[in-house]
Parts: C-alpha cells; sequence; structure tokens
DNA sequence: TTGCTTGCAAAGCATTTGCAGATGA
DNA sequence: TCATCTGCAAATGCTTTGCAAGCAA
C-alpha cells in the first residue's frame, strides 16, 4: 500500500541528499503515516512519547520539515498561528472548511476552482504556481 | 472622502463602547488610513515612530485589534507568520496573488470564488461565514 | 573516521499581558 | 472622580538554532 512507498520515496531523498536513516526519522514518518489527516509537530511530538519513544521536539520539527521538502507532506496554515502537516503523497490536491466552532476540518476539491486560478492570475501577468482556499463557518454540528 | 466617514465610524464605535477618544488611537488611525494597503503592526509603528509620535507598539496591536472589531480593517495572514491588516471600511471583499518572490500583493474578486463557497459549502451541510483565497506564484516583474 | 543527527537548552519572533502611572469624559 | 489608556517590561507560545555528544556509513 502508499505507506510502503512514501517510506521508499522518504529513503530515496535521504540518501540522494547524503542524509541518514536514523531510528528517530523511522519513527516520526511512521507516526505521520499513521496520522488520518492535518497534525501539528506538538500533536505527533506528544503522540510519539505517549508511545515512549524517544524523540526530541526539534527533531518533530526538522523531521516534518524535510517531508515537506522531499514532497511528501504540505504545509497548510490556518488562522491560528499554528503550522501543520499533512499528506501529500499521492494525494490530490485539496482546500478546506474550517468550523469557526469545534475547528474541524472538512477537505474539499473543485475544478472550478483550478480554473479561476489559472484565469485571475493571466488576468494580471502572473505565474500560478499554487492556491490556498479556506472556507470559514459552522459545520453541521455546530450550526 | 472616505478617511473622515471613517474615522466617525470608528469613534462612533469607541463611544459605544464607553471607550476614549486618545491622542494615540487618532494617530494610529490616521497612519492606517494613509496606507495605501495592507500593513503589519511593526510597520505601523516604525511609520509612526519616524514621525517622531510616541506610540507603544502594544498601542498599535491593540488599536489594530480595536479596528478590526469595529469593521473598519480586517485581518490578513499569508504564509509567513506575520498578521496584517487591511482597510474594510467601503471596500468590497477580495482575494490576494501573493508573488513568492517579492512579496508583492495583487488583489483581485472573482464572484465565481463567492458561488463555489456557497456550493462547496452547501454540499457539506456547512454555513460560510468568510473565506480566503490566496494564490501563490510569480508577478509579471518576477517571472 | 567523518560528518550527519540528536536532544537539550537557549534564542528568536510576533504578539499579548500585567501593572503603575497618566488621562479623557 | 474614576474607569479607561498607555508604555514598559515581562511573559507567551510556537518554532528555530547552537552546541557537544552520539551514531550511521
Amino acid at each position: 500500500m502508499a505507506a510502503r512507498s512514501a517510506r521508499e520515496a522518504f529513503y530515496k531523498h535521504v540518501a540522494m541528499r547524503g542524509l541518514r536513516r536514523t531510528p528517530q526519522r523511522e519513527a516520526i514518518l511512521t507516526e505521520f503515516l499513521r496520522w488520518e489527516r492535518h497534525c501539528s509537530a506538538e500533536e505527533l511530538y506528544d503522540a510519539l512519547r505517549r508511545k515512549g519513544q524517544r524523540v526530541g521536539s526539534s527533531t518533530v520539527y526538522r523531521t516534518l520539515r524535510l517531508l515537506a521538502e522531499c514532497g511528501l507532506a504540505r504545509e497548510v496554515e490556518f488562522d491560528d498561528g499554528i503550522t501543520r502537516f499533512e499528506h501529500l503523497y499521492q494525494h490530490d490536491h485539496h482546500d478546506h472548511l474550517v468550523c469557526l466552532k469545534c475547528g474541524s476540518l472538512i477537505e474539499f476539491s473543485s475544478p472550478t476552482i483550478e480554473r479561476i486560478q489559472a484565469q485571475v492570475a493571466a488576468e494580471h501577468g502572473f505565474e500560478p504556481k499554487r492556491h490556498k482556499m479556506e472556507i470559514y463557518g459552522l459545520c453541521h454540528h455546530c450550526r
């Protein structure tokens, strides 16, 4: 399944850059892949500690950045000042609905948004690389 | 012009909440209204100090928050961890193109985006309040 | 051996807050 | 008068960095 090839892609990147395979990176990668959706460095760190893994929080931050650099993870920032990461390996681009009350996240994707991106960018002589869209409101539980 | 009524709206709000009119708030409001587009608390603070105004940075932060509360300003956050504010008084909602190289910002608005917001939200039983869209890429100068 | 890694503690940064003195209404 | 304001310094909270010891290759 995907977890295996994501792991391979990571170590390929690691090897190519002359970096090393370590138990900490292994543990963090495993935990990250197990995670359902978005997670912050702190959440990952706490989860690892709870499982008895001995990793430092700096290593979690560093490894998450490494994952983003090799294209396995994407940084997402909502309006709360916390950087979260989500899987990117074989995942399609998507945007988010953010509940203002309970903080829950729903992913969505819309081809129309991609079209708008191209169109708006063209109108302004802009070369689009990526976009980000968030809709803030109330989820169906909180309404 | 708009500056006068924005000022009136601000002091109306200030009076209604039992707050006071002070030289610092006056100076910060004036500088903010003079600002072309987005500005951070630090930029505003520096500009005021350069002009010889004696205001503390906490007051700038506090006043900017006040402006946002009374609907004159809107907080915007891009991916650099700095909170910026932009005029909201008699300005239409818009989204942003952000240049990854020089950091320049272009505003745009698209009725299609508003339509997507409504549609996507409806599909997920979500009640939309506001949205945020940013397209990151290269501006025509930096391409 | 060699230089990448790690964990800790300290540093960084933007922002917020506590507080005593100042001040607008 | 008196509650709101202000500026300062200290505190926050997330994240990064310096460094000496540890470890993969």
